[in-house]
DNA sequence: ATAGGGTTAG
């Protein structure tokens, strides 16, 4: 088209944009957004949100954020493209507060689609509290009506913890598509509710057809609820009778049950030789596997493995080093500590949130920054005090720094999950159900202490760290001690 | 004539 002397306009660029957007390509993308600022068509909406869904595509939030900063006049849809540029990156909270900016300056006369992007954000981080606003806005708006906003609301309460509501919201849709069943089976699974989500799948089969999405619900609910046969028995049928291709996900639900059942050799066997490639979740599972049945030599290929594919994450570095100490082997606890040091890899911060009458109440580890922070350590310690009674012994094996035993202690009882559980203990009423959301795992020895905290004070605690749901009850806990 | 949205992840 340049060839022939033809100018792009404001038509051109969006449709050559979502060409960018559905290959990823960001050069070219790129490339365009410049020739986009020569022709002077950075100020249209639709070129605008064109571009910011390629820079959405391609993970660069920043340069999104930028085209959409330079678009003055906007319309509700280069709104919702930023929104989806947020929620689809990880930014869940930045799309929230966007969302609240936009209520604020354009008077908020939103559309479906953002109302999905926002619940959809609210779902990502548990925000209850955000979630159900919007679901009452929804509510008094007409817009519960439309079954994609249901579908929305179903993901966001399952994944909230409330597997009742949810399931309430999804018998009421008037039309029960594929993405619905979905996200009510992997719902279930995800809070280990096997059965639930298995005889939901025999319901679905008769009225959907079930994609490679529903068969990562139905296979991970068979991981989470430790059925290995019936896992297998999905998964052959799922080629054989559903012709569908087995994705790096099947494999990884696959990997996790042969792994957490010990069947470590078997697991490395399958990465080996199955169809795709193996990504750093599958290799994540192994290490996973290797640190819960304790094999040095496997949990070291793993990490080898992933240091290729991702080599600043540094949360594997500390499960191998997990590995070494359960296994005494102090000198690779050091050799690791110093590779992290010498590249500059620091463990993420750990922090938990609780939502109390409506608003999230955050935490760090050992922080003393909430207002009713002494009422919380005297709570930690007066449960310390009726738990070492009933028999708590505690286990500081999982402190990654090599310090002393006094250290040791303080430092896993500030742990951020317990002082979040100690806020929600203080501030609401006794039997009140808490739910504790945690950005990374729960830690072997805060997994033992929530277990004597839900039996001593007789609460159900549910938290959900960064992998699954723990739904602790009466002193068990939902995960079986295996996560 | 052009742009945005729901389900999967160690």
């Amino acid at each position: 088209m340049l060839d022939h002397g033809l100018g792009p306009d404001n038509f051109t660029f969006p449709f050559v944009l979502k060409a960018c957007s559905s290959l990823s390509a960001l050069q070219e993308g790129k490339d365009i957004h410049e020739h986009v600022i020569r022709t002077g068509w950075e100020s249209d909406v639709f070129v605008g949100a064109s571009l910011i869904d390629v820079y959405a595509k391609c993970g660069c939030v920043g340069d999104a954020r930028q085209v959409f900063d330079k678009i003055l006049v906007r319309d509700v849809v280069l709104w919702n493209s930023m929104l989806a540029a947020y929620s689809q990156n990880g930014h869940p909270d930045e799309a929230l507060s966007l969302c609240r900016e936009m209520a604020w300056t354009t008077g908020f006369r939103p559309t479906v689609a953002t109302l999905v992007t926002v619940i959809s954000a609210s779902a990502d981080i548990a925000a209850l509290p955000q979630g159900r606003e919007v679901h009452g806005f929804c509510w008094r708006h007409g817009f519960e009506t439309q079954d994609k906003v249901k579908t929305a609301l179903v993901d966001m309460y399952a994944k909230s913890g409330f597997l009742k509501v949810a399931r309430r919201l999804f018998e009421r849709l008037k039309d029960k598509r594929v993405v619905s069943w979905n996200a009510m089976i992997a719902g279930y699974a995800m809070h280990g509710h096997a059965s639930e989500a298995l005889a939901l799948f025999e319901e679905m089969k008769k009225e959907a057809l079930p994609d490679h999405i529903t068969f990562v619900g139905v296979l991970s609910a068979c991981r989470h609820g430790r059925l290995m046969d019936e896992g297998w028995k999905f998964f052959e049928s799922m080629v054989r009778d559903h012709l569908i291709e087995p994705t790096v996900q099947h494999y990884t639900c696959m990997i996790d049950l042969l792994g957490h059942a010990g069947r470590l050799d078997e697991a490395y066997d399958l990465i080996v030789r199955m169809s795709v490639r193996p990504d750093s979740g599958v290799w994540g599972s192994l290490l996973n596997s290797c640190k819960l049945h304790k094999n040095v030599e496997l949990g070291e290929q793993a990490l080898e493995r992933l240091i290729e594919l991702e080599p600043d994450d540094a949360g594997n570095y500390v499960i191998l080093s997990n590995i070494y100490a359960q296994a005494g082997k102090w000198e690779g606890v050091a050799k690791l500590r110093k590779f992290m040091q010498e590249r500059g890899l620091k463990k993420s911060i750990a922090c938990s949130w609780i939502g109390v009458k409506n608003k999230d109440h955050a935490f760090l580890a050992g922080d003393v920054f909430h207002p009713q922070s002494d009422e919380i350590y005297a709570e930690l310690k007066r449960l310390g005090g009726l738990m070492t009674e009933a028999g708590y012994v505690p286990d500081t094996g999982q402190v990654f720094h090599d310090v002393d035993k006094d250290e040791k202690m303080s430092m896993v009882h500030g742990h951020s999950e317990r002082l979040a559980i100690a806020f929600g203990l203080i501030s609401t009423p006794s039997g009140t159900r808490l739910r504790v959301t945690k950005n990374l795992r729960v830690c072997d020895d805060c997994h033992v202490v929530i277990k004597f905290i839900s039996k001593i004070t007789e609460r159900e605690i549910i938290v959900r760290d960064v992998n699954r749901y723990h739904h602790f009850k009466d002193g068990t806990c939902s995960c079986g001690d295996y996560w």
